[in-house]
DNA sequence: AAAATAGTGTCTTTGAGACAGTATACT
DNA sequence: AGTATACTGTCTCAAAGACACTATTTT
């Protein structure tokens, strides 16, 4: 039973972010280009080592801010800004081929910005469609007509990190966190489809959400943004869990 | 932008276990007693130091049998034995007083066994019932008659963990790990009632999880070991998923 | 007027939950 | 016989999905 803290292999710990957002009806992740060895010039996802005395969720929120210039809001906090949660914990040994690196990774979910890399070179990070990312299984990114795979083992972190975001929207208001402070009902709609990548019934969606206690407060005003008759705005509910679930539809 | 791997701070990585069974009716968590400092003497999770050259899911399956004798099965190979995945991982700089240390802890399901703790101290190693280790939000375990908090921040990462356990049953068929190879739908409702802590109709129990696609398969053989009319005995079946899902009663 | 989006109502089917009743063992 | 567990059937209610229809805007 050697549990002598003096004596341990040393190991760097990183977190990497998966950044959702949906932009044109996609759902898109942020990519940085790399500018070292190992994978110099490869997409990949942002990320750094954590400080000697930082929290990991510390650790990714200040990654966050230094790469994009969001702001998250933790489970509590219900001030204006991205959802950030733990996704998991990627250690294999021959993950990083410099050294014993372990990357704790943060799953983001933000609203489509008008400054999506704010503060960073735009030619060094970029959204890109998941679709156009990985095609699942194969782990290979678009690069211009040739796909090339993101860095390291990145392409499974993002592959999690989007099943994380499909499932979590059914049963969680979690959707809100891709729209801005008051939404309609339509453009939640889009969110859905988009991260589910299916069509819904606009009006069996719309009983439904309306429906669910808590999921959304109207907030009085309205819009005509997408076009159309005026559409009511809302904004998040207090509600976390949803109660009957959203069904996401078969095959 | 300081990605140098050559000056990152020190991490020792370990990984800590939440081991639940099912014993008389109560969801039972392993805990070993700590024979060092600090917490010498409380009761804590199982686990230890991922070594230098081994996978953190290795890692985990290592301590596991170390500890207790059980083999796992990783989501693909159908062997008897353990279920384990990863559950989450825990980095407050301040978790443990002699250094840094992140642990990434793991989550294992097992039948009730013969030999719970099989090559262990039975001093230094015990099942409990989980709501004897924590009430939630004081995070307190019975000692005799006064309670006594776990090591480190073990009671947060257990209530992690049982709280993962009592939801994924709901949607996975992973309340049969729970159980030993063959089983009758009675055992299997008796793992859901001690996991959620409810009472379950037996009839539309058993009318549900037999109709369930996937979810069972008959083996032939029957049992009376709970007493009354022989019951068919079954194995878990090949889905993984469950459509529909098993529903947790409200409140 | 035509097209687009928003919102309501209605019908059918599926499934959850309550519960009556039968079957087969052990004591 | 009495009791315990296993299993089947029936009824009711809630919700999902399909879809007809109305409302209010822009072009």
């Amino acid at each position: 039973m050697p549990y002598d803290p003096s004596a341990f292999p040393p190991f760097a710990v990183t977190v990497d972010l998966v950044v959702l957002t949906v932009r044109r009806h996609a759902l898109c992740a942020l990519v940085v280009r790399r500018g070292e060895s190992p994978y110099q010039g490869r997409w990949a996802l942002p990320g750094g080592f954590v400080r000697g005395d930082e929290d990991l969720e510390a650790a990714a929120a200040r990654e966050l801010t230094e790469e994009t210039g969001l702001l998250t809001h933790t489970p509590e906090g219900h001030d204006a800004g991205a959802h950030l949660e733990q996704l998991a914990t990627y250690g294999d040994p021959q993950r990083d081929p410099r050294m014993r690196v372990v990357s704790v990774a943060h799953l983001v979910l933000a609203p489509d910005l008008p400054s999506p890399t704010a503060g960073g070179d735009v030619r060094s990070a970029r959204w890109a469609p998941v679709d156009t990312l990985s095609c699942p299984g194969d782990g290979l990114a678009w690069e211009g007509e040739q796909q090339v795979p993101l860095a390291f083992d990145h392409d499974r972190i993002l592959l999690d990190g989007v099943e994380r975001a499909r499932s979590k929207i059914e049963y969680s208001s979690l959707a809100t966190a891709f729209c801005p402070p008051e939404f309609t009902v339509g453009e939640l709609r889009r969110v859905y489809e988009a991260v589910w990548g299916v069509v819904l019934d606009p009006r069996n969606f719309h009983r439904k959400v309306t429906g669910t206690p808590g999921f959304l407060v109207p907030t009085g005003g309205t819009t005509t943004r997408q076009g159309g008759r005026p559409a009511q705005l809302f904004r998040a509910g207090g509600a976390t869990l949803l109660n009957p679930p959203m069904l996401r539809p078969e095959v």
